[in-house]
RNA sequence: CGCGGGGUGGAGCAGUCUGGUAGCUCGUCGGGCUCAUAACCCGGAGGUCACAGGUUCAAAUCCUGUCCCCGCAC
């Protein structure tokens, strides 16, 4: 068995490392300036190939015709692809036996697209699951060859969420490439009218409004913790929410209602308790060493 | 050299501009009050003010360099 891994984040990562004895090549994203300084970062899976000893590639075009003969001279069995960022030509899905062969963080066909972890928790969803599918052209709209599914925890975070999936998906798919390179496997039509999307998570979706009931916003923190990370705008400057419980205990808006281990806060309906918060500028720390800093008293305002 | 904030008893902060007594909240230790308490009162311990050099009668504070932490943007 000869496979050709596409990936880029950290929920492909288990998937490659179950995979890793039958890999020929990784393919992943560039290195990109980022972080303080620019310097350039390689991508998880980047990483994670370096440490298994595989070969990577990080083209700026996958669909580059050199690329794409590179990609048939390998004579693999089939791509296997997990959150890689870019869209597969069909020549590139050419490449290889079976195809592309892809894991999504979702039961297909909802939640289509670039968050659908995010997306779904921020719905307020109980359930979720991975799809393996086969690839075609469209943005997840492939056959789905099988399905997982798992609940949502109530006070699970995308990370814990995304950590979870990725494992699954990693036995997942281990499970059924056997039958996937010699062709024998279920193909299952996605159903259109069941579809939807999740669009790519953008930083202003991470910002909590204490006007709104605690209940959606304790799901928007989940939903986005630890990255790109739940914040508030407060009168003492932007706070990053690293820990955060939520509490039937409410009060005006905005308002600080206890500081005894951590700052309980209140919501158009209920209350968030910050168990653990960053202030800009500052390390992480527990609510209550923030409220000894900034002076924090029941009844002070923190919006 | 992308922009910016910061390093002060165990924790979180103020004090730095306008050099001159080490401050606040929490924790900790001891005592007191209370039926009781994460409550309250009293008292104590604990700090070479990141590091190095410089200016000065005098530096947490002004100047120079170094190390470390973090936010934004990406």
């Amino acid at each position: 068995m000869r496979l050709i891994f596409f990936g880029t984040g950290t929920f492909a990562v288990p998937a490659l490392k179950a995979l890793a004895e039958r890999v020929v090549l990784v393919v992943t994203q560039p290195d990109r300036p980022a972080g303080r300084g620019m310097k350039l970062h390689p991508t998880p899976v980047k990483l994670a190939a370096l440490e298994l000893g595989l070969p990577v590639e990080t083209p700026e075009k996958s669909r580059a015709p050199e690329f794409v003969d590179r990609l048939r001279n390998l004579n693999a069995d089939a791509l296997v692809v997990a959150s890689y960022g870019q869209i597969l030509s069909q020549a590139v899905l050419d490449s290889a036996t079976r195809g592309g062969i892809n894991l999504h963080g979702s039961i297909l066909p909802k939640y289509r697209g670039a968050a659908p972890i995010q997306r779904a928790i921020l719905a307020g969803e109980t359930e979720t699951g991975v799809t393996l599918m086969q690839m075609d052209r469209g943005m997840d709209t492939g056959d789905a060859i099988d399905v997982v599914r798992t609940e949502i925890g109530p006070d699970e975070t995308y990370g814990d969420l995304q950590d979870r999936l990725a494992e699954v998906a990693a036995q997942l798919v281990a499970k059924w490439l056997p039958r996937i390179v010699v062709g024998d496997y279920p193909r299952t039509p996605q159903d259109p009218v069941e579809a939807s999307v999740a669009p790519k998570v953008e930083k202003e979706d991470a910002e909590l409004d204490c006007r709104n009931e605690a209940p959606a916003e304790y799901r928007r923190f989940r939903a986005f913790t630890p990255s790109p990370g739940a914040f508030l705008r407060t009168n003492r400057g932007l706070l990053k929410l690293s820990n955060v419980r939520i509490s039937h205990q409410s009060g005006n808006a905005g308002a600080v209602l206890d500081t005894r281990d951590g700052v309980l806060v209140a919501f158009g309906s209920g209350s968030l308790k910050l168990l653990e918060v960053q202030p800009e500028g500052k390390r992480r720390m527990s609510g209550s060493d923030f409220a000894n800093g900034a002076r924090l008293k029941p009844g002070d305002r923190l919006i």
